[in-house]
DNA sequence: GCCAACGTTGGC
DNA sequence: GCCAACGTTGGC
């Protein structure tokens, strides 16, 4: 899976993107849809909680801070995204197939928050939202690219990614150490952010989100830092 | 830089 | 299909 991981800009006008998860940049969106398919049973576990069947809000994680992948930065902050052309990037690098499949599951308007992950400060950043469904993503068949994947068939594209365009910053950065306070206290007695799965789905660089855990995290905008 | 958790690969 | 070896993720 993918992850995104982190990117570099770089060059100009070509996109960069991270790794698994990582988003690059992009520079044309690019059109196929992607089919979604059928949910693995963990995934399927995750999206329930959402109650419908399928989660409206996301959480996707970027690397913040320059890290080289195959000599390639990966660096994605929130704000290279707001530095791009409508401020917006294509999430390039995903290359974990439940996250991929989360990204295929997205819809056009959906919101999801930004995360910055393996730096000095994890938290959630910003929001973004959705601005194209999943398709192809070429970085899978960019031999200089550090998400190259050999096995993946122009005929039948293994990996997919969204694009997303930057909606505002958080009110104040809200820290992952926060984050785990709460998810903590709300195991033991009850609350939102019960089985969030930034912590019970480790490592997954694209992740769903419930209506109530979307909305408990804004509201730990308005407040002070606990 | 360390290392725990987890995913993937590939021999058998 | 099992499982050991290895690679990656990502917090600390």
């Amino acid at each position: 899976m993918p992850r995104l991981r982190k990117r570099l800009n770089g060059t100009a006008g070509q996109d960069k993107k991270g790794p698994a998860g990582k988003r690059t940049k992009t520079k044309n969106p690019g059109e196929a849809p992607a089919t979604v398919e059928r949910p693995s049973p963990r995934e399927t576990s995750a999206l329930k909680k959402c109650g419908d069947n399928v989660s409206s809000y996301w959480l996707m994680k970027s690397e913040p801070e320059s890290r080289l992948e195959k000599g390639v930065d990966v660096k994605f902050s929130i704000e290279d995204l707001k530095a791009e052309p409508k401020q917006t990037a294509c999430w390039d690098g995903v290359r974990n197939y439940q996250a991929r499949n989360f990204l295929r599951a997205m819809k056009l308007g959906q919101e999801a928050f930004f995360y910055h992950s393996n730096c000095k400060e994890p938290g959630i950043a910003g929001l973004v939202k959705i601005v194209k469904e999943a398709y192809p993503d070429h970085t899978q068949f960019e031999k200089s690219n550090p998400h190259y994947d050999p096995s993946s068939k122009k005929d039948n594209p293994k990996w997919s990614m969204v694009d997303v365009q930057f909606v505002r910053m958080l009110k104040r950065f809200i820290p992952l150490a926060e984050l785990r306070t709460h998810h903590q206290v709300h195991k033991a007695s009850g609350g939102p952010l019960q089985h969030m799965a930034l912590f019970t789905l480790q490592r997954l660089s694209v992740q769903p989100l419930t209506r109530e855990e979307f909305d408990f995290i804004l509201s730990l905008e308005e407040k002070e830092p606990s």
